[in-house]
Parts: C-alpha cells; sequence; structure tokens
DNA sequence: GTAACTGTACTCGGATATTCCATGTCCGAGTAGGGTTGG
DNA sequence: CCAACCCTACTCGGACATGGAATATCCGAGTACAGTTAC
C-alpha cells in the first residue's frame, strides 16, 4: 500500500483542525516536512473524490467537503489507491490443459470468490473509522493539538 | 496484488489432484499456459514458506507438505507476497511543525492501528479458507476435473 | 546373468534482464487582493 | 475622495521525469534412470 494513503489522512485530521478555513497543499506539507508537489497530488485525488473541496487562487487552499463524521477510511483509501479490487482473477482455469477451450464456468472461481470476501471485510472493516475518529484520538493523546495546528497555520500564514 | 498468488493457489490445487506424485514446474505451468521459468519462482517461494516440498531430479517436482485442509489460503498469499503489513506506519506526526521536536508518543498512530486492525481481519478471513476448500468447490462444479487432470499429467509425462 | 559404471536428460535453485507503476517534480490556467491612476 | 483598472503573488490542476519493485528469463548444481560394459 502507497504511503500516500498516510499523508491524506493526516491531511483530513489537520483540516478538520483548521475549522473550514481553506489550508494550501504548500502549507500542509511543510506542516508534516512532506514534498509539497506530491501532497498536491494526494489531495487533488481526494477532491477528484468529493471528499475535499478545491479553491484556487490566493487565500485558497483544500478544506473538508463533509463533517469528519461522513468521511470514512475506506474512502480516503479508495480516493488515493482506487477503489477497485485488489485481486484481480484471470480466469487462468479456463486455459487449463485439460479443460474444455470455450467453456463458460456457471460459477465464478472460488479463489477469487474468497480473496473477494476477505477484501469485502476489509474494506467493511475501513469503513467503521471516520476521520472524526482519528480527531478524537489524537485530541485525547495530546489536547493542545487544535490549538497549536491552529496556531501555527495562522503564523506561518502570509 | 501480484497475480502471482492466483498462479500458487491454483497450482496447490493440482498438487492435490496429482496425489502425493510429485508435478515439475514445466508440467504446471504447460497445463495453465503460463511462463515456467516465473511459475517455477513461484513455487520456489512456496516451498521457502514450507508449503510444498520439492524434489530435484527426473522425476522430482513439487508436492504439498501437508494435507489441503491445513494449508490455508493466508499461508498461500504470505509465501508469495510476504507476511508483513501492507500498510506501514512512518509516523509523521512526530514531524508535524507544531509538535514537540523528540516528544515520545505513547500510544500508537490511531490511524495505524485502524489500518492494521483491518489488515488483521483480512487476514483472518483468508485463514478461514483452505486448499482443500477450494478442490471441493471445484469438484462440484466440475465432477470429472480430478481424473481428467490426473490423465493430462499422465499423458503429457515423459 | 549380474553388478558396477558412465552418460544423459531432467529437475530445482538462484543470479540476471526488462517492464510497469508508484514516487517525485515541474510548469501553465486562473483568481483574489492590493496598489496605482485618472476623474 | 472615489472608482476603475492593472499587476503581482499565490492557488489548484494536470503534464512530465525518475526509481524501485514486480514480471519474466536464463544458466548452473545436483539427481535418478537407462544403457553399457566388465566379470
Amino acid at each position: 500500500m502507497g504511503e500516500g494513503v498516510e499523508w491524506a489522512a493526516h491531511a483530513c485530521v489537520v483540516l478538520v483542525w483548521a475549522g473550514g478555513d481553506p489550508v494550501s497543499a504548500t502549507r500542509l506539507a511543510a506542516y508534516y516536512r512532506l514534498p509539497p508537489a506530491y501532497l498536491n497530488k494526494q489531495l487533488q485525488a481526494l477532491a477528484r473524490a468529493g471528499l475535499v473541496t478545491s479553491l484556487p487562487g490566493p487565500r485558497g487552499g483544500f478544506r473538508l467537503a463533509r463533517s469528519p463524521e461522513r468521511i470514512t477510511l475506506w474512502e480516503v483509501v479508495a480516493a488515493i489507491e482506487g477503489g477497485g479490487e485488489t485481486f484481480h482473477c484471470t480466469e487462468i482455469r479456463a486455459r487449463a490443459g485439460g479443460a474444455v477451450r470455450d467453456r463458460r464456468f456457471g460459477s465464478p472461481c472460488s479463489i477469487a470468490v474468497a480473496m473477494h470476501e476477505a477484501e469485502r471485510t476489509w474494506r467493511a472493516e475501513l469503513a467503521g473509522w471516520t476521520i472524526a475518529d482519528f480527531v478524537a484520538a489524537a485530541e485525547r493523546e495530546a489536547p493542545g493539538a487544535p490549538g497549536r495546528v491552529r496556531a501555527w497555520l495562522e503564523t506561518a500564514e502570509r
């Protein structure tokens, strides 16, 4: 799994602490010491998925498109990595030497079924977590975080 | 996910149908129309993981190291893709601008926790399936498969 | 006839190229705000 | 003084390099069998 997912998730948490004010990719990248252009790429992916809204020009940036409780971890992963199945069945049983050449199999390959079932539970588990959960956990760990982050963003402003 | 996993799983099913007789990588590759040398690489990975045993020389090849009920889909995936976590937390919160530089966080990052929890259920789901399940499903779908496969391996023999 | 020997063909195993995707970077279109200028 | 205009700085957005891993391949070490030969 790409590390862009981790960046995107943490970025969403910071956007919550920003309180709805747009935060530019440059600012976010500076906060986490990340390559600005590449983080911008990830944020664009979130924008395409409708998780954040983008605002161009000065005073522009990104902000959450919905409330944190309504954004699941699965949506973030899907936005960055793509929502498709990670396991792709190539139906190699249809090419088996002993099988009839153009046979159409009624039921899908049981191996693919197992893989997809496992992925389904994985996605369900991810969908059980929201950005709000991570915000709450971070604030429980470091109560002063929201104020500090907001202050940092303000001071770096301009 | 790499397609080597699919090859390895199907290969295990064929090994069951071979009834304990060693089957060479070349034979298996010919059966599924796969690149022989590369399938050999995957089988070597299975051998390193202890899922199959290898036998060199003529009449050699691979056979299952245990009974099909004792080989889970997770073990196959782990043997090919590596058993490590697919999500690797880089602790970017420790590099946050507002955070204390060398602060040691007591509890792990909640995002990483969520990811690992989801992966845990994924692995558990995969571990719930065994090669025997796939063999049973395939025989239910195509009752003559075992005999056909065995015959094909015999005829192609030599 | 039998037993030992030798040669061959076939196997795994790891070292070696190649292709593709994730990573990382760059520049262009567009916008808001401030400074300037003319009335 | 005020309003219109322009210019600059800053933003997102997508097009463009780069590196490492997955994909694919090849050759060497080792083994079992068959054929051969000596006794």
